[in-house]
Parts: C-alpha cells; structure tokens; sequence
DNA sequence: AGATTGATCCAT
DNA sequence: TGGATCAATCTG
C-alpha cells in the first residue's frame, strides 16, 4: 500500500487556494527527518489562514520579520513560538506576495511495532511541534525539497464526505473571521477511539 | 480556572 | 525599552 518510493508534493501543490490545499492535505503523509530517525504521520487535522483579510491570520498585521515567509513562495514551512512553550507547524500556500498557510494540528504517526499495538493520535498544534522535535530552526525551510520536513501522497483516498469543517480553535480575537469553518478534520478511527482511555 | 513561558511588536 | 499579546497545554 505504501509505496516504497514516495517524493515530496511539489510547489505546484501548494500554490493554490489555501483551502482546497489544506482539504487535500488531509490523509497525505508528513515526513519529518532527524539525524535519528524517519517518521511517517498522516495528516488529519488542519486549519486554513487565508490573506491579508483574515483577522486571524498573523499577516492580516503586516508584513513583519515574522510575518515575512508567509508573503514568500509555497511550500515553505512557517514555525513560530508561541506561549512560549510550543513549536506550531505551517505550510506556506498561494502565489508569492498573497500571505497565507495552514497549520498542522493533528496527526496520525505511522505504526513502528509488528504486531500493531494501536498508535495515539497526536491531538493540538502544540503536541505535534513536540512530537516531531520542532523548533525555530524548523522556520523557513523548504519542504519540497525531501531533506528535513516534506508531504508525500501515498495514495490514501479521502472523500469529500469525511471531511469535517469546523471553526478555527483559539482565534476568538478574530471576531467575525473566527467563525468562518476553515479547519478540516478527518475523523478518529474506531480502532484509535477505544485505545484513547488515558492512564495515568 | 490558573499557571506556564518567551519571542514579537508597537506605543505608553 | 517596557509591556501586552499569544493558531496552547497541563494540572488542579
């Protein structure tokens, strides 16, 4: 099913409008490469940022230091701290000059062990920039190269179907933009539900 | 509900 | 140059 050769999406993926990218997104896989390890994560939970417009997107402020990568090309990730503590993972989409991205908040990692022992679903922005080891190193690079953070399409079929679209999370300072449903989400397996009791 | 935590941005 | 803000998460 997966193929043993898989290559980055290409700009071209990206360079298109943010919400068709960010629906596409989900069910292709992230691929985060450390010194140590490969890891392989379905994508299954984004939300859109869409232009200078969207209140709640942080280039709806100008274009800043921070800002600038999302005024760049597509395929760029965009990584920044926040609170403080977590390491929040973005593409950047659209033509060059049109600010937007879509955030990665949730994943699926890729079953290491044989016999399968049900892998945890990585929930929140937050826990996905632990999860893949992010930090501000991470801002900036290029994911259509194959070299430290890429998407590759592994041929899972997602039906329009699935797909949930919900309100952004943490955005209410957004005011009207918060209520727009720019966050997709694939739902959670049964075989993930039942595993999802949390022991202390 | 409250604490945590530090980069960023802008004006008191 | 200070201080408010913040695409969140953990604990109680």
């Amino acid at each position: 099913m997966t193929p043993k050769h898989s290559k980055p999406l290409p700009r071209e993926f990206y360079e298109r409008p943010t919400l068709k990218v960010a629906k596409e997104l989900l069910g292709k896989v992230l691929v985060r490469k450390t010194t140590h390890s490969t890891m392989f994560s379905k994508i299954v939970d984004v939300e859109a940022y869409v232009g200078p417009q969207d209140k709640a997107c942080h280039a709806s402020k100008g274009r800043t230091k921070r800002t600038e990568i999302m005024f760049g090309q597509a395929g760029f990730t965009y990584v920044y701290l926040i609170y403080g503590m977590y390491h929040l993972l973005n593409i950047v989409t659209e033509r060059e000059g049109y600010p937007a991205a879509i955030l990665i908040r949730g994943l699926e990692p890729e079953e290491k062990e044989d016999p399968p022992t049900g892998q945890a679903r990585i929930d929140g922005p937050g826990r996905v920039g632990r999860f893949l080891e992010l930090d501000r190193t991470h801002n900036g690079l290029d994911t259509t190269q194959g070299t430290t953070i890429w998407v590759e399409d592994h041929g899972l079929a997602v039906s329009r179907k699935q797909i949930q679209a919900l309100p952004r999370i943490g955005v209410d300072y957004a005011r009207e933009w918060a209520k727009k449903l720019w966050r997709f989400t694939l739902p959670i397996p049964p075989s993930l539900k039942t595993r999802r009791i949390t022991i202390k």
